[in-house]
DNA sequence: GACTGCTACTAAAACGCTTTTCTAGTCTTT
DNA sequence: AAAGACTAGAAAAGCGTTTTAGTAGCAGTC
């Protein structure tokens, strides 16, 4: 068995088939069934090699037969039931050392079947080549496969209908549960939900979150020592679920500052798309108002390098003539030029905390687990996009 | 019923429970039977509604019970299955209106037990967040959800115990094929296997590949015409399955034009990370050999940027000193400054394309399904990092 | 009046597993 | 020697479908 797989799923496995001994009952055994004996040389590059090419998969009633043990028997054994403690350990071996020679693989259908769990989460993201989902789902993943979860996805592109209907989706293929990754959710459903940046307090979520209030105190606070005074905003558009938390923390950081927001300094992302174009747009608007501003505090990193276009093409030189602090440190912040300033969340983390989170309530789940929040703190990244701000008096 | 919702899947509706009278036998049936009647009001933010809150859905003998039926009979009318032509119409309806009434929904599981199909397929990419495979798994998404599909995703991380690993436990899990994006194929497996960007040619698997002749030539052929005379390259890891034919086709349009490829002059990239940083360290190395180039073709458009990167560290700019050109055409290229020159893979299509290949084949699965590829066409896309080559002589 | 053929269904076998309950035998205990 | 307890396993029910093979009743046919 190769070594990755074994350390990847040891923790889990109970069955003796993964050749561990680990025996809590507590854990998903489903992927652990397994019992290869590849032989892992090197190929040549591009040989082929079938797998499960056989006529069929042996079924535990063959198994059994050829055991001359009944199916009970050999499933007690193969599940590590307390109920076969009572089995000789001779016998035991038999079992599992025909289910090694046979490759018997319990069938996941008759399993999910019979046991009311499908081993299966189903995660709903906006869209998921946005990198802010795309980074969640990677920590998401990195759990979930670990514990033997497989998940699905689907985005919703934030259509209202298919936010409402995907979730009827996933609880007719029997998901165990589900994560809603920046998605409004106000559906009280009958398998645990966590969701990523959802601030609704509905009875049966979980709620993983950024801490609002430092990450809007950093970031202005940052802007304001700088000597910024004149500072633009782009807020998020209506559906997405930071935009309100966001923007009021925005607004109370800068009167703790007493830093006034002119409102003509305010600008807003429409449409649902997911490139820069949006903040290029809002950033167009801004500066068609004419009214000067030396610092842009921009929603996401994606809008702020619209914004930078947009500023660009108006002979407006970031960070000299305006600042710009994006907000997210997607993997390409670091890497724009001027590389970004930016308000970092971690994402991947917050997907690693939500699939653990999600876990946690459905192995011990009952009617006790309601709600809740998880807080996760933000880091201001500063880079080259913003600067000092110069005492230019083009305002007058 | 959401109109979009009906929309989205009536095409592939049979169950009159979707309120369609398609009737295609070939059609997946699975999502259609859902028989909602929501009423489909504004609500107010934040307001919670309960979604399968009842006990227990009610199971097909129930319902036949309810009826004074058979199962078969119910299960026959629910299915559309020609063998109930022989019932009454009167007896259909009162089957369908009792569907209705009391929300039958079949079980996932027992359907696809008896059934031996998941209408699921997996998905193996090298990393969800990197940009390429979100961008294909997002064409992926909409063929397949819009034909009642769902999909697992897996991110192997180039790690090869993983690329043998998952497509096994895809396998355990019954999927009923499987798309492998940017990632080496060997494997022979008992479904259907769509690779998008896969090269070899295995049995049983489909590729969907860039013209990557065109590919190489449209870019090669715009620096030369620019007047480049020294261009540097940066070649793709050597696990990226775009590496090897990318690169001789590139050595190939080099040589018809009769432009000389100087060992010197070629990078590679290092490392399974998918950030720029690769593409900056490639750069300098590049860069650390002191002989001029004029122009640089770059494996992705993350590495172009890393690459642009370290350029502008060794004070060259871009793109009056160095022309630079990516691949791929990712969405945040066109705005990064200065805006990509790249060539664009049309990844989503090819996602889609891998999805309704990959369909069509299960559909009429068999023997017959032998390998095949299917070619899509790049674009050069011309924005501002690439220009003329001015005559300096910093050779001599 | 035996046959075919149709209509409107139903019975029952799978699908592959889990789990509870049961049994037959052996060993202890009093 | 009878009751109780333990051992080693088997039987069978059940999960919720689909599908094949029937069948009962009736009409028409020769």
């Amino acid at each position: 068995m190769s070594e990755v797989y074994k350390k990847l799923f040891s923790s889990q496995c109970q069955s003796i088939l993964c050749g561990n001994e680990v025996t809590s009952r507590l854990l998903p055994r489903l992927v652990c069934a397994r019992l290869r004996s590849v032989t892992r040389k090197k190929r040549a590059p591009g040989a082929v090699r079938t797998v499960r090419m056989g006529p069929k998969p042996v079924s535990l009633k063959q198994l059994a037969e050829r055991l001359e043990l009944s199916p009970a028997t050999v499933s007690l054994v193969i599940n590590r039931s307390p109920v076969a403690d009572s089995i000789p350990q001779e016998t035991k071996d038999r079992v599992l050392a025909a289910a090694r020679k046979y490759k018997y693989r319990p069938n996941f259908f008759a399993r999910s079947l019979r046991a009311q769990r499908s081993f299966t989460i189903g995660v709903i993201v906006p869209e998921v080549s946005d990198g802010y989902s795309a980074s969640v789902m990677s920590g998401v993943e990195d759990y979930l496969l670990q514990e033997g979860y497989f998940y699905f996805v689907v985005s919703h592109r934030h259509r209202a209908d298919l936010i409402d209907e995907y979730p009827r989706l996933f609880l007719e293929r029997s998901v165990d549960g589900l994560i809603a990754v920046d998605t409004p959710w106000t559906l009280l459903l009958s398998v645990p939900v966590v969701t990523v940046s959802g601030h609704n307090q509905v009875k049966g979520v979980t709620n993983i979150v950024l801490d609002h209030v430092r990450a809007a105190e950093v970031a202005v606070k940052h802007l304001f020592h700088l000597g910024h005074r004149d500072i633009a905003f782009i807020k998020g558009q209506e559906f997405s679920s930071d935009t309100e938390v966001r923007w009021a923390n925005i607004v109370k950081a800068a009167r703790q500052l007493a830093l006034p927001i002119s409102p003509a300094l305010i600008s807003q992302l429409e449409g649902n798309s997911s490139s820069p174009q949006l903040g290029y747009e809002a950033t167009r608007k801004l500066l068609a108002t004419h009214k000067p501003f030396t610092a842009l505090f921009a929603f996401n990193d994606i809008s702020a390098m619209g914004a930078i276009r947009a500023l660009r093409e108006a002979k407006l030189r970031v960070p000299e003539d305006v600042s710009v602090v994006g907000f997210d440190d997607i993997q390409s912040a670091a890497y724009q030029n001027p590389a970004l300033t930016t308000v970092r969340q971690p994402l991947r983390e917050m997907g690693r905390i939500a699939a653990e989170t999600l876990l946690r309530r459905i192995r011990r789940s009952g009617p006790d687990s309601r709600g809740g929040e998880t807080i996760v703190e933000p880091k201001l990244i500063i880079r080259e996009t913003t600067s000092r701000a110069f005492d230019r008096d083009r305002s007058k």
